[in-house]
RNA sequence: CGCGGGGUGGAGCAGUUGGCAGCUCGUUGGGCUCAUAACCCAAAGGUCAGAGGUUCGAGUCCUCUCCCCGCUACCA
């Protein structure tokens, strides 16, 4: 870190368009927090940028769907994401918001120079337009029929059915989602950076200069590169977001990625009169922490906006993770699966740092990871509580039952307590050049070291023996036990800073300061400790129980609320029904059909014959599952190749508004062959 | 062959420039009893997704195959 004088640290903006989870937590604050926590206690010139994201699109359909309005929306959640970072210790310098006055600004003129400067250029195209509405629309914004395997719900951008890569234009029968109305095609003119006169730059920033970033990071950059970047659109057609700042850009807002990076500079401006020395002073080391989503608009757009500005300095490094899943599920904010903060709290009062720890612990930093709350159960109860939290609370009752509380003195130290303090002090090291090459599980792994290396000082010189035969020799293993839980406490503050505030407490003393982490003087001979209470409690199975079920019933509810019916179809005669052959028919043997996923092979009799029938079921029901099974089977439906395999028919299926499968049957058994009408 | 990331003992992960395969948790056995039945020691457990190649030597480099995730609305 020799070569800057002080650093600027951003966090991704969350789009305040919902609350805060975990995966944000894991993703990206817990790793800057640790990592603005150790400057900090390092003494090092630091500040913590972040703020909501106030603007897009999806605000705008969310305040629509509630009846009020995009103010009142992330006025809301601005709110309640500002006061979970608050509660949970995130220590920003501070938090502000896209919508603030002074983004506006500073977006405004940002865009303008640029503008002025000639950095953009000009294109007209057509869009679709929903009229009802009077907004023009994104292709995600589209459904139609799809050309090629005529799904009705495909998108403008791609059909989820075939996976084929559409431009909205290509949809037959194009509806807007927003309003359910036919859009109209209309002309709009939008202005663009061009990202492939930046390429030569960003090559040799990224892929010469910057090889030492995280390889999803730099691949990812690679990839762009290597596909060619393409102009890109700065402006969007909306009436939320910041107003086009130049003439005849009436109705267009800048694109919110072009405006949220932005918003770093606009808090650092309101934090801060001297937030120029900040961004534009190339002794300051900038980082950028972000989730693998936002990889290229931080390395790649973002920059090339700093490059064609051209007062600002570049991200020194851009440690982006990967996602964590919950319970074997992505995370999703409008499927409600998730641990949402605000939540948390309310369920483990005063348990940030067990979450901070957890997160850290299985932080998704090379790939991506699962939370379970057995997992966070495990380590609550086998590591903090066992290893941190008995640590301490060993050596203050110790101290207090044969010292009432007060500081042994220190007699000469064996070679055996000089090797455990020289043990604690090696720590140091590693956990600092952990941190500083933001390997953060690998850091707190040194951290909770220090704890280990006490429990076995203790249990190798068992003070509660020796202190039948020689006192003397307890009070100095008790100095160097306390030593050592001072130190611990230096040690977790970037991690879990309430549970090192406790510690202080129990210790009765300030802050140490981090240049005091592997000192063997930090509490002196006769310092009178205050009484000790436990650091962490267990937690029990009901609690994680309790947590469990809730996941679930989030699930179901989740799943119901989505539910809508499918319109009912155009009406057929009798004689079309009476064309269909639908037979009672029972399972005799299935199985699964190899390098397929959703495939089994079922074989049925019918009544009339026994058929092998594919189906597309295997998610729902194992092979074993259908042997035995009576279903319906359309029986004269035109045999299809499937895998190799010639299907004889369909098993008739209920499906609901998630695509979950389940068989149709009879009330009671009926003999195989019995029609259906 | 779209691109990128990943596939390592039961679980979760490290493995830097190729040099005896590590860590945490769990399991088993032992020790200890100050401590929240916590702590300490020891052991078992892996053909490093699969196949081939380069090399004295490959988890690590090259080629091919399989699987998972992201790039694709909400979203880190």
């Amino acid at each position: 870190m020799s070569k800057f004088k002080r650093h600027l640290v951003t966090s991704a903006l969350p789009y305040a368009n919902g609350p805060v989870h975990i995966g944000h937590l894991a993703g990206v604050y817990i790793p800057s927090d640790i990592y603005v926590r150790y400057l900090r206690l390092k003494g090092e010139e630091v500040i913590s940028i972040c703020g909501s994201d106030e603007h897009g699109v999806p605000i705008t359909i969310k305040a629509r769907q509630e009846g009020v309005t995009p103010q009142d929306i992330v006025d809301k959640y601005h709110g309640i994401i500002k006061k979970a970072f608050s509660d949970f210790g995130i220590s920003f310098d501070i938090y502000s918001r896209t919508t603030s006055a002074m983004h506006k600004e500073t977006a405004s003129d940002f865009f303008r120079k640029l503008h002025d400067d000639g950095k953009f250029i000009e294109q007209t195209s057509e869009q679709y337009y929903d009229s009802e509405v009077g907004q023009f629309l994104a292709d995600r914004y589209i459904t139609g029929e799809c050309p090629h395997c005529h799904n009705l719900k495909a998108y403008g951008d791609q059909c989820e059915n075939c996976g084929t890569t559409l431009s909205a234009t290509d949809l037959i029968d194009p509806k807007s989602t927003i309003s359910g109305s036919k859009p109209i095609v209309k002309e709009t003119k939008h202005w663009f950076l061009p990202l492939d006169k930046y390429e030569p730059f960003l090559r040799e920033w990224i892929l010469e200069g910057h090889k030492e970033w995280k390889s999803n990071v730099y691949g990812q950059c690679k990839s762009w590169m290597d596909l060619g970047l393409q102009p890109r659109a700065v402006s969007r057609d909306l009436n939320w977001g910041i107003p086009v700042p130049v003439e005849g850009a009436e109705g267009k807002v800048l694109y919110v990625w072009f405006d949220a990076p932005i918003g770093y500079i606009s808090a650092t401006k309101e934090l801060t009169p001297e937030w120029e020395k900040y961004w534009k002073d190339e002794e300051t080391k900038m980082v950028h922490f972000i989730g693998k989503d936002n990889i290229v608009f931080h390395c790649i757009v973002f920059p090339s906006m700093l490059k064609a500005h051209g007062d600002y300095i570049l991200p020194e490094n851009v440690p982006a993770n990967e996602f964590l899943n919950l319970e074997g599920d992505k995370i999703s904010t409008s499927r409600n699966w998730a641990v949402w903060l605000h939540e948390y709290l309310i369920d483990f009062e005063d348990k940030q740092d067990v979450l901070r720890y957890v997160l850290c612990a299985n932080a998704p930093e090379s790939k991506d990871n699962d939370f379970t709350w057995k997992d966070f159960q495990a380590r609550n109860n086998n590591e903090l509580v066992a290893i941190l939290g008995n640590f301490v609370n060993r050596v203050l009752v110790l101290t207090g039952k044969y010292f009432d509380g007060k500081v042994p003195a220190s007699g000469e130290l064996t070679d055996f307590d000089k090797q455990m303090l020289e043990d604690v002090a090696k720590c140091k090291k590693p956990l600092e050049s952990n941190i500083e090459n933001y390997k953060f599980r690998e850091a707190l792994k040194d951290a909770m070291n220090i704890a280990r290396i006490g429990n076995k000082y203790l249990a190798d010189t068992e003070p509660w023996k020796v202190i039948k035969s020689d006192e003397e020799r307890v009070k100095t293993i008790l100095n160097v036990a306390l030593q050592i839980t001072a130190n611990v406490s230096i040690a977790i503050e970037p991690f879990m800073p309430f549970t090192s505030a406790k510690m202080l407490g129990m210790m009765n003393s300030e802050p140490f300061g981090w240049e005091r982490l592997g000192d063997t003087n930090l509490l002196l001979e006769g310092h009178q400790l205050a009484a000790p209470s436990l650091l962490f409690d267990k937690i029990e199975d009901s609690a994680i129980e309790f947590q469990v079920q809730k996941l679930e019933s989030a699930k179901k509810e989740n799943l119901a609320r989505e539910y809508v019916s499918e319109p009912e179809k155009a009406s057929i005669s009798f004689e079309d029904f009476g064309k269909m052959d639908i037979r009672v028919s029972r399972v005799v043997a299935a199985e699964k059909v190899a390098k397929t996923k959703k495939l089994l092979k079922l074989t049925v009799d019918t009544g009339v014959d026994t058929r092998t029938i594919v189906s597309g079921i295997a998610e729902h029901y194992s092979a074993e599952e259908m042997v035995g099974r009576q279903v319906l089977v359309l029986i004269n439906l035109a045999p299809r190749e499937l895998k190799g395999i010639t299907s004889q028919g369909m098993i008739l299926m209920a499906e609901d508004a998630t695509g979950k499968l389940v068989t149709v049957t009879t009330d009671s058994d009926v003999k195989e062959g019995s029609t259906v009408k």
